[in-house]
DNA sequence: CGAGTCTTTGATGCATATCAAGCTTAGTGG
DNA sequence: CCACTAAGCTTGATATGCATCAAAGACTCG
């Protein structure tokens, strides 16, 4: 059950064997979430942090009229943190059937003072920073790149987030997102990221089977997402890339 | 010259005269750096951080193909910080001559683990929650604004945040963007931008004098903005906005 | 099999980009 | 002090990406 955030983690920093021990003993506490039930994440430093165990979470902001932005995406194996924003009702919202496991045992271990598991904390500074850099690059997309550049775009990501933690192959990842979804992360009307994903379907970018989505050629994908070339082994780590 | 500094952290949490003696003399290494020129920001946890004490900078992503996006604001008094992004050329760049000054003793004086001075490390502590949610204001505005709301919104942000340096009076601000550096902030064209405030300045939602952007009707203006009405006298702390 | 939810399609309009040119301002050197 | 220049602002014309509305297919699930 913990085995993406094992994965997760792992794909950060190596972690021991006793460190993988903690992280399958320190998870507690497993909560269930429907598809669009509100869940308030907890804001203070430590207690009460949740992880995604299985489906995904969105962190999404109302405005007045009913618009909707999802804000960021909390995929298994990854931390849901972020406070309010004044004047913005947000929450985190679960796309689909959630579940997420309260980790506030495995954070207090990995923070420790002392250091007993250096690789586990050094996997979490790092998956966080990770975190930081996706806003960031959400904001980019957002601001600068066409719907066709921003859908390629989200999709490589995803796949990279999901090969982290063991849910997506090279070639291939899981997607249970409706059109109405990912148009609320895209800042695109639903009917528009319908009309992107059949021109990149028909340049053969993406296609779909059974709930996955294939990637023929990723390396164009990524020229096509405004991305370099695919990051080298071992670039995957945030250190790596100066 | 350490004003602004004062007076930004002041906003976050009282001060202790001590406290104010200690950003004083924490603050070292005057830079001054020339509109345009690239300056690479510090990406480890303390050591070399900087702050701006005039003029403005920018975080910068830079695309293949020439379209810029500035990701993040530092205004005076205010930190520069976030590490490189994968795959992408950013930097932080002067908009206009701008200084910054070495900060990395005044943060360590704040951080230091037996908490001689609370107030600053309070003070800190809210000042980078609240730049966390500027990122998150800034991926909405992008996402689901239309340019004129966005428009409105980022002179808002603005606003408040150079009331809480004592750089703005109730009324109006300083403001010496270039059309061009706004569109690469609001993720437009500058011809568009150039309309848009036009249309503000029809509609008497903004005036500029002397260097200066006048707001005559502020509450008028958040509502553009697709904000609630104004904080509430002490709102303006993170904390209170729950 | 029916009922809702999702996807697809077409028609239309608006928001915003792009291109090109004129204008205004401030700075610069003769 | 006055061209001269360059940067920024403004304007108009045109093109296009994307939103919106409406309705018709496709799934999925009880």
């Amino acid at each position: 059950m913990t085995r993406p955030i094992e994965l997760k983690l792992a794909s950060f920093h190596p972690l021991s064997q006793d460190e993988i021990e903690v992280i399958r003993t320190g998870v507690a506490d497993l909560q269930t979430h429907q598809s669009g039930a509100d869940f308030r994440p907890p804001d203070d430093a430590a207690r009460g942090r949740r992880i995604v165990v299985s489906g995904w979470m969105g962190w999404v902001a109302h405005l007045l009229d009913g618009r909707r932005q999802i804000l960021a995406l909390a995929l298994p194996g990854e931390l849901l943190e972020g406070a309010a924003v004044a004047n913005l009702h947000m929450v985190y919202s679960p796309l689909g059937v959630t579940q997420t496991v309260d980790a506030s045992r495995l954070i207090s271990q990995a923070e420790r003072p002392d250091r007993p598991y250096p690789g586990l904390a050094e996997a979490w500074t790092r998956a966080r920073r990770a975190s930081a850099d996706r806003a960031v690059r959400h904001a980019l997309r957002l601001g600068r790149l066409s719907g066709h550049e921003r859908t390629a775009n989200l999709l490589v990501e995803l796949h990279e987030r999901q090969l982290r933690s063991g849910l997506a192959d090279e070639r291939s990842m899981p997607l249970r997102l409706t059109q109405e979804v990912l148009s609320d992360i895209l800042g695109l009307s639903a009917v528009h990221v319908n009309r992107i994903l059949q021109q990149l379907r028909r340049e053969d970018l993406i296609a779909y089977r059974a709930g996955r989505v294939v990637f023929p050629d990723p390396i164009r994908l990524r020229r096509v997402a405004g991305l370099l070339e695919p990051p080298a082994q071992g670039a995957l780590c945030p250190t790596d890339q100066t």
